[in-house]
DNA sequence: CGTCAGGGAATTGCATGCAATCGCTGTGCC
DNA sequence: GGCACAGCGATTGCATGCAATTCCCTGACG
């Protein structure tokens, strides 16, 4: 393993911090990888006392577990946990939905409605890396336009630890243009102010990447089954 | 400030995190009090990397901010954001409604049945400690009776960030009665596998004391106006 | 041959010490 | 009289060292 240079932006937990979530949900580090602080501590050429407190914070996110006098380890995520985050990820973004309907200020509307008209053009081409980021951005509009601060961490915490089983959903050949027209329908009726609509479009929606993602994480793991 | 005993069951860092944790939610440390590592260290008679440790752990709770080379400080929430978790509540009672009317078992139903009907008694006594007990037996039912652990990790996590503004609740004349009718109409949704019904009355339920609450904050905030 | 007890290496948990940063106060200048 | 800057005290951030716990390996006994 090769030391690495820490960009220290802020304080060198926050680094440390993110460099591990970011091994950790790019699947560099794999679920179940111990984590000894003292290679940690080595790898990113600093002591063990702030390599603790990033492991505690990464503990607390649930990308990690940490068991007393045990070490940390890459969480293991279960079927039934993963499949839990999901649904729960179903439920948060149909609330979403249905407040951004009833929320979105006009200026939000119209901005949403804007990112997802030029998207077409995304679909059109089949640029999944453009596509993919256009999504995210998607969302989010939706996540900020339910003017809820506390909805808007529960959708972060969820989706961040999502975050190392979500690769790969626009690969499924004609996922794009399924994609785009699910979100039209979001799209349509958060203008309309139809919250009831925009509520059941979401949750269509999401559960068909839920579906999607769920696949591909079976397809990776080869059947082995894991436990939190 | 009287040094305290620490009760070590389990790791010196967990109990200062539940010592701490208690401390505010039961308001003995109010929002915005500075809280240094040395004191702390001080008072409960360990050294201040435990301390450290402990205090990242409430920050990831949302219970304390902290900010780099400033310290920590019990964290002061905004009236808008406390109206945000109140809401977030209500959406996650509401699913938990829903999925426990569809998914709870046999066993599970009955004992939520007979958990409810043994509380007629207290109403009818006006045992108001009591009642409290079960309340959140109660609810705890319908949260786990949902069979979605994520679920569960973000109503406790929800939970534990409103508790500071959650007490007094049933002091209101009349407050159990309500409650008690309330809770019924769940539990006979629940009963009846009726989802759309239980979520509806879990909505009306939470939104209740979300005003009750959200009217004894004011109060006793005496008009000051805080933000996150 | 399997099981259990004991000892040692490795790892975590906590204490302590030093360096760096922040905020406050006092002084000088405009 | 007010504002800016420098120095100082206090507090946090990080490094290091020691104590405690766990795990694994070995060996003896049933």
């Amino acid at each position: 393993m090769v030391t690495k240079e820490l960009i220290r932006s802020g304080t060198t937990v926050d680094a440390l911090v993110r460099a591990i979530a970011d091994d950790i949900v790019s699947a560099r580090l794999q679920p179940g990888a111990r984590l000894d602080e003292s290679s940690l501590a080595l790898r990113y050429a600093v002591s063990r006392t702030p390599v603790r407190e990033a492991l505690v914070q990464l503990s607390a996110m649930g990308l990690i577990d940490r068991r007393p006098n045990r070490g940390a380890m890459v969480a293991q995520v279960s079927d039934e946990y993963l499949h839990a985050m999901f649904e729960a990820m179903t439920e948060l973004e149909a609330i979403c939905a249905r407040l951004s309907a009833q929320r979105m200020t006009t200026a939000e509307r119209r901005e949403l409605e804007a990112v997802h008209q030029a998207a077409m053009r995304l679909v059109h081409l089949g640029a999944e890396e453009e596509y993919s980021a256009y999504n995210i951005d998607f969302h989010n509009r939706l996540y900020e336009g339910a003017h809820n601060a506390h909805i808007l961490e529960l959708v972060a915490q969820t989706r961040s630890r999502l975050g190392p089983f979500r690769r790969a959903q626009f690969r499924i050949p004609g996922r794009l243009a399924k994609s785009w027209q699910e979100h039209d329908a979001i799209v349509t009726a958060v203008l309309r102010g139809d919250a009831a609509a925009a509520e059941a479009a979401a949750r269509a929606h999401v559960g068909i990447v839920s579906d999607a993602s769920s696949e591909f994480v079976h397809g990776a793991r080869e059947g082995s089954r894991n436990q939190v």
